[in-house]
RNA sequence: UCCUCAGUAGCUCAACGGUAGAGCAUUCGGCUGUUAACCGAAGGGUUGUAGGUUCGAAUCCUACCUGAGGAGCCA
């Protein structure tokens, strides 16, 4: 390629656009792709993309070689080049940094035949998804794939700095864990089926046994045939699970770990948040302690505000906006109806009806975002559940050791990347929240 | 799986029973401060597919295909 070819020359420092700032008024090198062309007879801007951000050139015919003015002003969108010039402040540009070109280098040149598909217009979804490969070099994909990236890097930090082990769990497993109808069924090992796992739960509770504090963080698979803006069949999710843990701890955990990632991504992402037109004072808001309640005072409150939900009841999407809707934090409800939750939930022991499970609604309509809670401790108790829940015992004899070996009070929690990064970006749909979406009718690019 | 809506130029849309149109993108021309730049011109179409109704269908009807939103289920 004809890069090779480009002449370096060693007064200049080929920079970052992120790194313009600190190189005003000296001679940089940037290397990018074309964002957009502006021209105006002998004068030409081009705006260089460099994936750390956007940099407006000012190319003036006078000031340059003929055929390096030509080819920047017949450049074409997202073509690749180097440009060479001096940094200058500048108010008028977008970002406040401008580049005064003294020399260019066509990399490589869309042909105009096939032009880059995506213009600066709207376009649908369905187009754009079918260009996410391209789609992902737009501002706002751009930006919320950094917000996810923060988010992710807060995730482990928190977990790091708290005294949790990461212990990654096997993504082929012989059973399920919750139900059996949202199990992808892998055909390729020859002496038992094997699915694609939907939480790391089980593995978690063994690793907490050896370890004290233990996370998974992974990509998991629900072969659901669920069609809304909530939903993936391949999403990422974040297991914490904690011996010696009760209801309270994971509560507390769990609160604590939302504040902390709330934190950092307004500290560290304002740009990208701007970027995306995310209302911040709403994410501002978000601080210790979350609005608590069980939930029976949940249905109630529920069946105040015309909700048709009677207690036994699982929450619908509408029932979780409007519990939410009098909050500007995330709520925190808790002790659900036994009947409804998996069997690996311990109890009330003062009423057994319900279950010591937790779950943690987003405001602003962005749903669940965490479910957990306390894990049965006791072997007789469990075998029941197992039973009651049809499960086939043999395949639970290694879950069940552990309530034979040293059986402790423990518990933990899942929470959806793709959801809470939604929920930070203010975005419509969970499909933006992650570089390639698996969805129930999209597997490309 | 069910319900609702939508498929017209590369893209976003208009035309709603009577000759298929605009903006953007592309090409050519003009412009030394543009901000989704602007001005002028050109090329670009089996109206998702298959039937049907009609003198005449992008438009009305039927089936299918594709996509979107929602329900249930879930993070």
């Amino acid at each position: 390629m004809r890069f090779t070819a480009w002449q370096h020359e060693k007064d200049v420092t080929t920079i970052s656009i992120s790194e313009a700032s600190q190189h005003e008024n000296q001679p940089v090198e940037l290397h990018g792709w074309l964002y957009n062309l502006r021209k105006s007879g002998k004068i030409v801007f081009p705006i260089l993309r460099d994936g750390t951000g956007l940099m407006q050139c000012v190319a003036v015919k006078a000031n340059l070689p003929e055929q390096v003015f030509e080819s920047l002003k017949g450049a074409t969108q997202e073509s690749s080049l180097i440009v060479r010039g001096t940094v200058r402040k500048e108010p008028r540009a977008p970002g406040g940094y401008e580049l005064d070109v003294t020399d260019a280098q066509i990399v490589q040149r869309v042909p105009e035949e096939h032009p880059y598909p995506i213009t600066p217009k709207d376009h649908g979804v369905d187009f754009l998804m079918d260009h996410r490969h391209l789609w992902l070099r737009s501002r706002r994909q751009h930006a919320a794939i950094r917000v996810r990236h923060e988010i992710i890097r807060g995730i482990r930090d928190y977990f790091d700095s708290h005294g949790f082990t990461l212990v990654d769990t096997p993504i082929f497993t012989p059973a399920a864990c919750e139900g059996t109808t949202t199990l992808f069924e892998v055909d390729y090992f020859d002496d038992e089926k094997v699915y694609l796992t939907q939480s790391g739960q089980l593995y978690n509770e063994a690793n907490a046994m050896a370890f004290g504090k233990v996370y998974c963080f992974g990509p998991t698979f629900r072969a659901e045939k669920s069609k809304t803006r909530r939903h993936l069949t391949e999403f990422w999710m974040v297991e914490p699970e904690m011996a010696w843990a009760d209801l309270e701890e994971v509560k507390r955990v769990a609160e604590e770990l939302v504040v902390s990632l709330v934190q950092r991504v307004l500290e560290n992402r304002k740009e990208e948040l701007k970027t995306l037109e995310r209302d911040t004072s709403k994410l501002e808001k978000v601080a210790s302690p979350f609005p608590r309640m069980s939930y029976d005072e949940a249905v109630k409150i529920l069946q105040s505000k015309g909700s048709e939900i009677q207690w036994g009841g699982d929450f619908g999407n509408t029932d979780e906006t409007l519990l939410t809707q009098d909050f500007d934090r995330p709520v925190i409800v808790d002790r659900f109806p036994t009947e409804i939750k998996a069997f690996y939930f311990q109890t009330d022991p003062q009423r057994p009806e319900v279950a010591l499970g937790v779950d943690f609604i987003a405001p602003e309509g962005y749903g669940e975002i965490i479910g957990g809670g306390q894990r049965i401790h006791d072997l007789a108790l469990l075998e029941t559940r197992l039973q009651e829940h049809n499960l086939p015992r043999e395949a639970f004899e290694w879950y069940l050791d552990l309530r034979r070996f040293g059986s402790v009070p423990h518990g933990g929690f899942g929470m959806g990347v793709e959801r809470f990064v939604a929920w930070m970006c203010g975005l419509e749909h969970v499909r933006e929240t992650i570089p390639y979406p698996r969805m129930l009718y999209r597997t490309r690019p």
